[in-house]
RNA sequence: GGGUAGGUGCCCGAGCGGUUAAAGGGGGAAGACUGUAAAUCUUCUGGCUUACGCCUACGUUGGUUCGAACCCAACCCUGCCCA
């Protein structure tokens, strides 16, 4: 095991707020693996690289030799975290939820180590839980804790509805510490609160409080929210190679340094063109969730058929032409049978309108006109997808 | 429980008897320009094999009317004030 000094150069890295840093140099000093707890909620059956950025955190404890205890928020995920919303979350079903879990631990170990994970529900305690206790969590925060989070006082004051059960979620959360006795909780930076609410409850069970360790969030490819499954702004770690290589290549060039930081590790180096920059991180990140041989034929593919336009030599999803020989037709069918998208007529033609729709290059503006639709021929799309006539 | 203000398209919001598929913004899409970045400009942003035609849509259900997002009734939901 490394020296403390040596563990917290590491541990310090990339972090928000460490609450508080002497705590953490005493439990060190111990010497003995520290418990680390980095709660999910299963909302969706994805992780993405917003996630991931906990998950490096964990994994950097790991290889210090430390006992990692991912809490599978089977039960806080039913209610849904209020952090950052200003709006109540949409019900799931436990079924869902259950589902989530199953593909949400799977991606979680493409960075963990799971021989050195313990994986636990915390529907194991809750389900059980008396409404006695319940109560009895409840009387340990006031209301007007609750009302000096940022994100209820806002709902409070444009008078948007705070459902109660919203405000059982840092209890929850703070609850699922003392079960587990962590030494450490980890979380984005948007989990403050609810971290210091496990504190308090930890510290009122006698134990010792777990310290708390907060990272910045990583705002997803719009370069503005944070990164989310709902949004539609993110990387999930099980994205095919190309797709990506793709996305992060859309990122504002302002969030590279950020993402160089979070998804890598690394510090990104200014004096490198922004392009060539994001294709390295690009890359990398392939690399990592897939393999080195696939992050090289990214980057040849992505050269060929952005840089140099060079669609006919690149590799092309193929698509053959029906009865249907018109243009709408054609590529409303291209959609449905290749991208598994259902456009409407409507769809298709602003597309032909716009001048999107390209046959070897050559606009398609007349949606009803039969092209010679000859074998091998490139038909464009979209911005980013082409499909090659069979 | 009482009073009061509301519930409109992906979101916010205007409309308050016909010309309303519904202003404006945001978000999104496409094109041009590029580095599939940013910025800028243009266009589009209910459905129907585009049709001055039909269907669906303004919380729900009924009603008034030649005609309703708009008027009436009941119901459901939310905010605020009072209890």
């Amino acid at each position: 095991m490394l020296s403390v000094p040596e563990q917290l150069d590491i541990l310090k890295r990339g972090t928000v707020t460490i609450h508080s840093e002497k705590e953490l140099t005493e439990k060190l000093a111990r010497g003995k693996p520290l418990r680390i707890k980095l709660g999910v909620d299963p909302t969706s059956p994805d992780i993405h690289l917003g996630h991931a950025v906990g998950l490096r955190k964990l994994r950097q404890f790991q290889e210090l030799g430390h006992h990692i205890v991912l809490i599978i928020g089977d039960f806080t995920a039913m209610i849904g975290d209020p952090s950052g919303r200003s709006t109540t979350r949409p019900a799931l079903t436990y079924e869902d939820v259950l589902a989530n879990a199953k593909t949400y631990t799977e991606q979680a170990f493409l960075v963990l180590d799971r021989d050195k994970t313990e994986v636990v529900f915390n529907g194991s305690w809750f389900k059980e839980m008396p409404f006695m206790e319940v109560i009895r969590l409840n009387a340990r925060v006031t209301l007007q804790q609750m009302l000096q989070r940022e994100d209820f006082k806002n709902r409070v004051a444009n008078g948007t509805e705070v459902r109660l059960h919203e405000l059982q979620y840092p209890i929850m959360q703070g609850w699922d510490s003392v079960v587990v006795r962590s030494d450490v909780e980890i979380g984005g930076s948007d989990q403050l609160f609810n971290i210091l609410v496990g504190r308090d409850l930890q510290k009122e069970e006698g134990m010792e409080p777990q310290v708390c360790m907060t990272l910045p969030l990583l705002e997803g490819l719009d370069g503005v929210k944070k990164m989310s499954k709902s949004l539609g702004n993110y990387v999930g770690l099980t994205d095919a190679p190309k797709e990506m290589f793709g996305k992060l290549m859309s990122i504002p060039d302002e969030l590279m340094a950020k993402y160089y930081l979070l998804v890598l590790g690394e510090v990104l180096d200014t004096s490198m063109h922004p392009m060539e920059a994001k294709k390295q991180l690009a890359a990398k990140c392939v690399i990592t969730y897939h393999s080195e041989a696939a992050a090289q034929d990214c980057r040849e593919d992505w050269d060929l058929r952005f840089s140099k336009r060079d669609l006919a030599n690149v590799e092309l999803p193929l698509f053959t032409v029906s009865d249907r020989r018109d243009v709408l037709g054609v590529v409303q069918h291209a959609y449905l049978s290749v991208f598994d998208q259902t456009l409407s007529g409507g769809d298709v033609r602003r597309l032909i309108q716009g001048g999107s729709i390209q046959l070897n290059g050559e606009k398609l503006t007349d949606p009803k006109a039969e092209p010679a639709w000859g074998a091998g021929a490139v038909l464009k799309l979209d911005k980013k997808r082409s499909v090659r006539l069979g």
